[in-house]
DNA sequence: TTGTACGCGTTATCAG
DNA sequence: CTGATAACGCGTACAA
């Protein structure tokens, strides 16, 4: 019988159900040796009788080392981009017999560090962030502290693990493409200038144009677009320029953008060469190019990295950088 | 001083340097009344200064109710299908102060199972559940059990809280839809049959035939595509039949359907008709005709019926059903 | 206003 | 092979 009625059955029940101590039901749940057989069975018998299962949160606390998650925050998982993000950090995490808590920071720092701080209460084994912004010496500091590594986007103020994509490099190569077509009047548009990957293919941008010795561009640069419909508002504004000032290319830095410039130029009969940042899915059947890189690489290297230091692995913070090639599809070769 | 060097401090650490006993600090933190300005400034500043944060695990393991955290079993994060899903979870447990655990079931029964049984063990308050199939009774038994909700499939030999999408009605509205613009011979493509969501979207889809008379297309049916692969690859079949077999139309069951009929019509000059089950990104720039449900809704009324559960809602099982339109973008709009 | 004793469900220690 | 007992970090009941 349980103690009280209704209760979840803990291994007293167990134990007192089969005729047994506590330690031997501990024994036959772990799969520790030196049961007898028939003992063991009897222990079974009575699991399987009163639907026992273990709390593991109990056993976590008792020998105190490993909790059995591990804690993701990122920026939205509804973002094709961060959910396959998710998707490789969640099979690396069950290969390991973690599971995984996941949140969305939406670009608000705040949040963000509210979020850790409840992983942290919760006693994740190791934390991935896509950090917003802000102060993150938070992460590093305060004793028994956890293993963090950043994705996407590195911490600031502090040196800590991270893999990143290859921002600058990438953008400054769909910029090369795009004068190699013979455009000179290249616009970009990107999302929130704070953000560390819009500042680095907004450096990219114009590091392609000036090793080409392009002139001042900057009145075709439209940041700050962090939502499908501004981009949408941007692209359409670029469009609507008098006709020596209006773009014959259009660089999308991020996958909303893309969104939203595909939007704008739906439907028009002369449109500019394109090329967006990030992959999407049927990117092939409208023929965009993009700059493209493996955003579960990036996942996948950061559980490996936060696994690492879980082994033990000592050291000072480790960088890793994803690559990023150009794929062409059409959009991004129309002729100036 | 820590008990042991190294670890993570607690609550007695914080209470030693403070100078006060265990319970003091306990109110300070949870913040009791009861504890005069110049006591909670001294236990404030003792945690500063050794950087405790509670452990959550052990707190609820002492009070034995909650456990703060909401567990989502999905198919696949990565489908955009599923992650609007899990956005939509997410922000309902944020509002009322839980943790999301997601896990991928990825179609394997054997494999739901064992992510349910570890959540349980995990302590989950609840359990959101798109189950795969086999045998659910096991999610209603054994003592002290979790409230779980089944999302967009019901679950098998036991009934439940759960939230469906109106598959049948919904594809039998697109049917009629292009029966309305004069097609007869209109085929389907669609995951594996064994899925509910596919049985009854093929339900609704023979259904909307027989009202109007026309006769058996079985010829023109093409389940087991669990890829958008396997879809391109059917999809590519029918266009090759010969042309008074050939369907002038065709309704894809699922949004992977969809993108792989989609690109296997990439650049045909002749196209047949086509209407998506599901909405996706870019379907208005490709102007593509879908059956529109609203999967956020789907996640959100599916943790609205969790926390009525939890918050003492008795009575048999809910059953909701989230409404799906025809949204007309052209594709399914084209004669026959 | 503050403190003591105990218990949550499990694992670890050490005896029998 | 098996079992009594302590301990993990915290909250609750009750006393001081």
């Amino acid at each position: 019988m349980s103690s009280r009625a209704n209760a979840r059955p803990t291994m007293r029940d167990v134990a007192q159900v089969a005729g047994v101590s506590l330690k031997t039901v501990s024994r036959v749940i772990n799969g520790e040796a030196g049961v007898a057989d028939p003992t063991a069975a009897r222990v079974a018998r009575a699991i399987a009788a009163i639907g026992f299962q273990r709390n593991d949160l109990a056993a976590s606390l008792r020998h105190g080392r490993s909790s059995g998650t591990l804690g993701l925050v990122i920026e939205d998982v509804a973002n094709p981009f961060y959910s396959v993000i998710a998707q490789a950090v969640e099979s690396a995490a069950r290969a390991r017999g973690l599971m995984l808590i996941t949140a969305s920071a939406r670009e608000d720092p705040h949040r963000e560090h509210e979020l850790v701080a409840a992983m942290l209460r919760r006693r994740v084994d190791a934390l991935l962030i896509v950090p917003v912004g802000g102060d993150h010496r938070y992460v590093a500091q305060g004793a028994g502290r956890v293993p963090a590594v950043f994705l996407d986007r590195p911490p600031e103020q502090v040196d800590a693990d991270r893999v990143l994509i290859e921002n600058a490099a990438g953008a400054r190569r769909a910029v090369e493409h795009l004068l190699e077509h013979g455009h000179e009047r290249i616009a970009v548009v990107s999302d929130a200038p704070e953000l560390y990957t819009t500042r680095e293919r907004l450096a990219g941008y114009r590091a392609g144009l000036r090793a080409a010795s392009v002139g001042d561009r900057s009145a075709l640069v439209r940041a700050g677009n962090r939502t499908a419909v501004q981009a949408q508002v941007a692209v359409t504004e670029l469009l609507t320029l008098p006709p020596r000032e209006r773009p014959t290319a259009i660089l999308t830095a991020n996958n909303r953008n893309t969104v939203g410039a595909l939007r704008a130029l739906a439907g028009r009969r002369r449109r500019p060469s394109l090329v967006g940042f990030d992959d999407f899915e049927l990117a092939d059947v409208l023929g965009v190019t993009v700059v493209r890189s493996d955003p579960a690489l990036l996942g996948a290297s950061a559980a490996r990295l936060a696994f690492g230091r879980l082994d033990g692995e000592d050291g000072p913070p480790r960088h890793l950088e994803v690559p990023a090639e150009l794929v062409a599809r059409g959009s991004g070769e129309l002729a100036a």
